[in-house]
DNA sequence: GTGAAAGCGCTAACAT
DNA sequence: ATGTTAGCGCTTTCAC
């Protein structure tokens, strides 16, 4: 079945059918039903590479999410795919380890796939000019952002949290309960991503407390898994600790850093306390529950979706930033009483 | 850059390079050397909609996921994405909530991205014969299969563990270590899936016991997620409970029991223990460490595209079935000692 | 071994 | 408002 047979059926051009397809406003009333009806009853469905061949493009958005293994994404990745399959289009999904490039990968996606648009799911925050160079097709950074200014921010689009200043407040409500001792808990900064910011924010919350950086401490891991965070986290426990809360950088991260400190026979919250950014559903049902800054996922794929569209129709780039709630759990000792 | 350009500039037909492009043997190779050095020094790549236009298919394959929310699917995703991508395949997701119908879903893919193949991503064990001719591509169950047989196997591909099996060995772990008062966790059973299974399993066990049906308990949740879990047990702990352990059909579900039992003031595993299936990640990390039997994901991913793509080409279905490892975590108390 | 040419199903001038 | 037609970039006969 193809718009040949709808045109012959319903005895138009196919041009006509063609227009009615495509909605547009030149066909009579009576045309447009009756093409419609013909469409209708013999289930027709234009063929999308004939459609894609002739507009020199497709339908399809790119979706390259950096570090499989960050269950934070999924809950975004699931209000991006509804999305866009809401607006019509066809998402192709790439997931990237930590140490590839998420740029190449999106440049190879835009050429294989002639994608129309892609959304970065995770990634690096400090692009060059030469390198986004490569790709000729908008994009949004979702979760994080080019925070250094290398990048014209009129070239791409960006929905975050403002990570610095959530990794302050997280460290500051560490501070509030009297907690002065507090270390930080971050992936490898070799890949410039949000850690680095994070770490700011809890380098500026120790400072405005009067904190000697010497007093503070980052604890470093591999990545953002869990089982790196655990060996961290193991690891620097087997030398003396004095630090009496921990802010991790991340839900997962600080999963793994529980256990480490469980079994190096400290207590959470009691010896050790720990806060996070994130808020994953499995941190409320863990023990104790951790406290954390939950990141609005549905939303942050949501408003990807639509800067990205927006773009993609001609409009301007964009920059989103998106509040975080705190979700108190039980991973915190108040010092105070 | 088309392959009229890259003939052009090879001073040979665009048949040539066609061949050249798909592999064929009748080229010599002073031509095939010729065209190649061409492409690659234009960085040349035909054109996907063309090829798919002509051939009047694509190179898509679709991934209907059932249960957003399963965290157990991301490993299997990534495993499924990545053989995809090897193999030149495009893999088109979708994820519908446990109450849509994936069958539907994958119709409706199939014909709008014009699909090779499916894989379904968890599903109803219960396909009718009328109800699979709504597909017309090939499609392997991942994570489950037909299992009342109302399908011919010779339709379809499976990859899945004897989940009756893994079933039956969680709740005789649990015998072995002197339990016999053992509850079941389960999802909502109108969704005639897994949970059937596992349910059969945990009968059987109890049966071989010598226990009593009645003596079982089941603990309906209305879905897979670690909120109704939590609730369903929660609501289930305000009354009386003798039972010494709990078989969660899976991971998540015995996460949210956890925090139930908890916080009704029950140590696990001192005064109720529990086993489940599926070996996330978290599972190893939370307190207590759940025991729990780990299905391969990565290798169900694996084969799921395998068995789909050598279907595609000619081959015929089959169905594998994948064995479970323990993992003992601190989650089950012996009785015994 | 190789090239010319006929489509694949659709969109977008262009003509009416 | 509608039909005719020329491609979009590729694969595949078919003839040489």
């Amino acid at each position: 079945m193809t718009i040949k047979d709808i045109a012959k059926l319903s005895g138009v051009g196919v041009s006509t059918v063609s227009r009615v397809l495509n909605d547009r406003p030149d066909v009579s009333e009576e045309s447009r039903r009756r093409v419609l009806s013909i469409i209708a009853e013999h289930n027709y469905l234009p063929n999308n590479s004939a459609r894609s061949l002739v507009r020199t493009k497709s339908d399809a958005i790119g979706l390259v999410v950096r570090g499989v293994q960050n269950p934070f994404y999924t809950g975004i990745i699931r209000a991006i795919e509804r999305d866009l399959d809401a607006a019509g289009c066809t998402m192709v999904m790439r997931q990237i380890g930590s140490c590839d490039d998420e740029i190449k990968c999106g440049a190879m996606m835009e050429r294989e796939k002639r994608l129309q648009g892609i959304i970065f799911l995770g990634g690096r925050s400090d692009y060059t000019p030469e390198e986004i160079a490569l790709l000729n097709v908008p994009f949004v950074c979702c979760s994080y952002t080019n925070s250094y200014g290398s990048l014209d921010p009129h070239k791409y689009s960006s929905v975050t949290i403002v990570d610095e200043q959530e990794a302050y407040r997280a460290v500051m409500e560490l501070a509030q309960k009297g907690h002065r001792r507090i270390a930080a808990l971050v992936a490898n900064p070799m890949d410039y991503s949000i850690c680095q910011l994070r770490c700011s924010g809890y380098s500026r919350a120790l400072r405005e407390l009067g904190i000697a950086p010497e007093e503070g401490e980052i604890i470093r891991a591999d990545d953002f898994t869990i089982e790196s965070a655990y060996r961290a986290v193991t690891e620097r426990l087997k030398k003396p600790a004095d630090f009496t809360a921990i802010f991790a950088i991340a839900d997962d991260m600080a999963i793994g850093a529980m256990r480490a400190l469980r079994e190096s026979g400290r207590s959470v919250p009691d010896d050790c306390s720990i806060i996070a950014i994130d808020g994953l559903t499995v941190s409320e049902y863990i023990y104790p529950m951790l406290t954390t800054l939950c990141q609005p996922t549905d939303e942050m794929g949501a408003r990807s979706v639509e800067l990205l569209l927006g773009v993609i129709q001609g409009g301007a780039h964009r920059h989103l930033t998106l509040p975080t709630t705190l979700r108190a759990g039980q991973s915190v000792r108040d010092l105070t009483k």
